[in-house]
DNA sequence: GGAAAGGGCTAGACAATGTCAAGTATGAAT
DNA sequence: ATTCATACTTGACATTGTCTAGCCCTTTCC
């Protein structure tokens, strides 16, 4: 009854569902509610998706094509170094949150068991390796840029998931403020990369 | 009817839902088949845990106790300096990730909302904030071993979660050994960080 | 000894959920 | 005009979280 335009039924879904996850969790995204949110019958989103992990897959593979882009986009920011990408990780995780959540969970998204998410979590790599091989100066297909890539992945990964997911304001005295201390650990992490890079006689390009 | 030996249902309700997480996630967590896999009827976990979020919390306050417990072996390993807290981090992770998957989704288990899971979380902490000041040669009240602990929690996490998630060997190269690669990116992580505090002009405790 | 109380559990009921199966409308193609 | 696929809606069913009520022990008090 209420079918909004026409055909963007897909769109409508994904979005309230994206929504449902940012404010309370992927646990609490039931197929009805979203349906519901989203002005349709409770089956609607069953011609879209294959089951409850499809929304989530879709959401998983729109997130980690996003990422990417926002990888892509590292080369022409002002900062240096790692700097550049660990304030783009940390941004993406936070301003994209519903995705995020849903990127790194086996469980529900399947990664390996949907073809097109796997794809987008590749090209989403690909970008980073090739980020990390511009910031340490080596070609991507080394076992430097490998390790690195993954170290800051790591790395870029933990804090935007503890940042997120709440624990680090608990930990902090109570006169701090978050986000210099954030600033705090990106100049600390970033820093050290410059060491590293300097101590192995790499040559990181000058953009 | 199968009341095993007598009084001990706690456990084997948390015990039983340890084992649903681990092997299906932590979605797939029913109240009433954790209660089936216990041998009891499908309220009696209702008992011990107010809802079904009451087990979430009590496998991660308990998640934290088993962290803290680590963190402290830590000092009397051989391994030195960061290497010791990174292997225990990731060894941690993989030996309970029944619990380890629930510890940080704020969503799901309210390490805000539940009081004793708060606590046990800060002592974790409280322990981390130790084992770093050991490593860089500080006091645990000052802003280095702060922005240093955050910076580890956050590179040991990320890295355990990207192994954890498994999103890690998909990128491998096909011939590589994932084991290894973890323990490159361990030792580069750990080689930074002797590197950071040989600058600061730190000295670390040699233990 | 018997009654009372409470802990530790079971049983029943209800609304809500995921998903299968079947129906209906709407547009294009023949 | 009839066929036929697309894009839904409606109905149904087993399963879930959780409320309420009950049952069986043990302990305690008189």
């Amino acid at each position: 009854m209420p079918s909004d335009q026409h055909g963007d039924v897909r769109r409508l879904v994904l979005d309230a569902a994206i929504k449902i996850i940012e404010t309370m969790g992927a646990d609490s995204l039931s197929m009805r509610e979203v349906a519901r949110q989203a002005g349709v019958s409770h089956q609607a989103p069953y011609h879209y998706f294959k089951d409850r992990s499809g929304i989530f897959a879709a959401i998983s593979e729109e997130g980690f094509a996003l990422l990417a882009d926002a990888f892509r986009r590292v080369e022409h920011m002002e900062e240096n170094g790692s700097k550049g990408g660990f304030i783009t990780y940390l941004t993406f995780a936070r301003q994209h949150s519903g995705h995020f959540r849903v990127m790194f969970r086996g469980d529900i998204c399947g990664i390996s068991t949907h073809e097109a998410t796997g794809a987008a979590a590749d090209d989403a790599f690909n970008e980073l390796l090739k980020m990390v091989s511009r910031t340490i100066g080596t070609s991507t297909d080394t076992d430097e840029a490998m390790t690195f890539a993954i170290m800051l992945w790591s790395q870029a990964h933990g804090l935007a998931t503890l940042v997120l997911d709440g624990p680090l304001e608990r930990k902090l005295p109570p006169d701090a403020d978050l986000e210099s201390q954030i600033m705090n650990v990106i100049n600390l992490a970033s820093h050290m990369v410059s060491l590293e890079v300097a101590e192995m006689g790499l040559l990181p390009s000058q953009n």
